[in-house]
DNA sequence: TTATTAATTTGTAATCATTACAAATTTGAA
DNA sequence: TTCAAATTTGTAATGATTACAAATTAATAA
């Protein structure tokens, strides 16, 4: 669902067991609107300006507790940094090398008949790709 | 390829750029033998008995250079641990969230139709799902 | 072979993301 | 209003990874 409104957060989080607040409702409400993928720092640079005495730790908390929830989802594409997606459709990300931008495309792996993983419960998909996106494909550098 | 011999691994370095050495011989020898995706410390625990010398730093250090020459790839599962993976071809990996065991599976992303990357560079392919597998499938724990 | 240089390995000390934890604050119910 | 539970916060660990310079080893030239 894109740019979901406060009220409309608050209603997604309690649907999913998780007692709305300021600091969730900021935090949920700057995954949906931004869709950046943003790491742990970019939302809390992001949002401590409005919510002055927002904590580092209630990032890592609030994240950790959405992804429990299934609110979000984890993204992994580099070993140093933990992004996180309010999306959690089965889809891939696209992490342009040269500009950084992570980008999501359509791909349900759940879909795919995998005959190694038969009589396995399959739980999470995780689909990712590294390379050079379409605006960064004729610079030089 | 399986079970590659000191011999046969001398080579494959040297096609990949790599000169052999003996911890970088050791390193790769531990990966392709046990193709169990371990982690940096576990490969160093594995080989500091016979390489007394061995430092974590060199185990890090050549897990790059393998990286970069393209003769392992990361595997990035979870968000506090990379492992890596001397089976440089298109495939996936399952995690039991149970066992922790981490499983290879069939499955070649790069023949996706992906409309959304159109004009895009892909380079790396990643392909994870987490779950439990069939061994751990009854446990009650 | 020996001397010299380059490459590799090593150990220690940072760094940096994340977590532990306990105090402070806020919320909600009685 | 009061008390208990939940949430947030700040500080101090933790733990994986990296920086870096010294030590070792390998390669090359004299």
């Amino acid at each position: 669902m894109n740019h979901m409104s406060i009220d409309e957060i608050k209603v997604h989080l309690s649907e999913h067991g998780v007692k709305a607040s300021l600091p969730r409702v900021k935090i949920y409400e700057y995954l949906n609107t931004f869709r950046s993928h943003p790491t742990v720092d970019e939302i809390y640079n992001a949002l401590s300006d409005e919510l002055i005495t927002l904590s580092k730790t209630t990032v890592y908390n609030t994240l950790d507790l959405f992804v429990k929830h299934k609110l979000a989802v984890q993204v992994l594409i580099e070993d140093n940094e933990a992004r996180y997606d309010s999306d959690t459709s089965n889809h891939g990300h696209f992490k342009c090398i040269k500009c950084q931008t992570v980008y999501d495309f359509n791909y349900d792996l759940s879909t795919a008949d995998i005959p190694t993983l038969e009589g396995f419960t399959l739980d999470e998909y995780h689909t990712y790709i590294k390379g050079v996106c379409k605006e960064c494909a004729g610079d030089i550098h």
